[in-house]
DNA sequence: ACAAAAATCGACAGTGTGTCGATTAACGCC
DNA sequence: GGCGTTAATCGACACACTGTCGATTTTTGT
């Protein structure tokens, strides 16, 4: 259940069963507090630990952040598959945002400190969550540029450019979304599922 | 040249000077740091006054920040020109994202702060930001609407979402582009405009 | 059982914020 | 041109949060 770092040599488990506490304890305290609100001193009062002992465990809070986002890198990573079709694909368009905004609802207060910029002064975590986008950004490019070689699409954006911009409305109305009654978000889904349409394949 | 607020009765010279002097050393700091690197020394150091008279004219950073943002939400305002035309207009769009672009490039440093998300924990910033948002996507609703009625553009959703859906594409790509050397400017811009025509008018 | 490494602790030093009471400078008026 | 009132400035303080140290206590492998 361990083997994680070079720092334990052996499958110890205090450690381990410590460092989760500490996750968990952000975890909620986020659903209170905005990430640059929450203090070191909650996070170890609600972990039941010792100031120091959080240090023995995470540089800082950035650190912690950083650990709970990269937990959500996979599965973002699993709900692209419709960069694997061709054409429209609404359907599986559709699919691939229930996915998006099911995680983005259940991580609300996690994703949000990454477009609020939180962390702008910790380079690692700014990376991270550019390598993420990226990866988003050249898979659609590549589908882009696919279906123009097949007649699908129309020119006229250079295909990566383009690809920012849809991920640029898909993040922003997945974060809304995310914020509003769960009755909604069908419909919601829907007219992001057409706008993102509209912007590759769209002519007038 | 002063009668701002209600605070000196009559046309003082010598404060209104330092508050301008205030305001410049931030602007001139923001060019070097992000706001939240800013510390309020700094800025009396830049200015050459003393920790409390800093506190004397400003009640926070934040407080310096939504005056200098107050400022740009004018200018911003003037360039909303194409919300009053009926149809595409590509023209008159683009020369409103050139207006609008121009005002980035600018006061890049200020209008990062507000998609930075700092002062996230500052209310009347939030608010201000917000407002300005809200205009321009009140006013692209209308417009939208209007078109709609007059058979120009499809419907299919909602105005004020799809609205809200362009201001997103047009501010992150304003932002990107305001980084981005002055020569690409022009096909950027293009390309945004087609995106947004796309969004607004598409059919596929 | 016993050394080595893991984990914890209390106390400290640094940095940044915002506030207080007191002091100095500027103006308005007679 | 002095004199009260208000603007402006100052140094020092109290507070909150961060991150580090050296010392101490647990845990664990053998």
């Amino acid at each position: 259940m361990s083997d994680v770092g070079a720092r334990r040599r052996t499958g110890r488990s205090k450690g381990d069963e410590r460092e989760a506490l500490i996750l968990d304890a952000v975890r909620a305290l986020l659903a209170e507090k905005t990430m640059a609100a929450v203090t070191i001193d909650d996070i170890t009062q609600a972990a039941g630990i010792s100031r120091t002992s959080f240090y023995f465990y995470f540089p800082s809070k950035h650190a912690v952040l950083a650990r709970l986002m990269e937990e959500l890198g996979d599965s973002f990573a699993q709900t692209h598959d419709w960069l694997g079709t061709d054409g429209q694909s609404r359907d599986s368009l559709r699919e691939q945002l229930v996915g998006a905004e099911s995680i983005w609802r259940d991580n609300r207060p996690i994703m949000a400190c990454s477009l609020q910029g939180y962390g702008e002064t910790y380079e690692p975590l700014v990376e991270f969550v550019d390598r993420i986008q990226q990866r988003f950004i050249t898979g659609l490019a590549a589908k882009i540029e696919r279906d123009r070689a097949a007649g699908l699409a129309p020119a006229g954006i250079d295909a990566t450019t383009l690809a920012g911009l849809v991920e640029a409305v898909r993040e922003a109305r997945l974060a809304q979304l995310a914020e509003m009654p769960e009755a909604e978000v069908a419909d919601g889904l829907d007219e992001l599922a057409e706008a993102i349409l509209r912007l590759i394949y769209g002519r007038f």
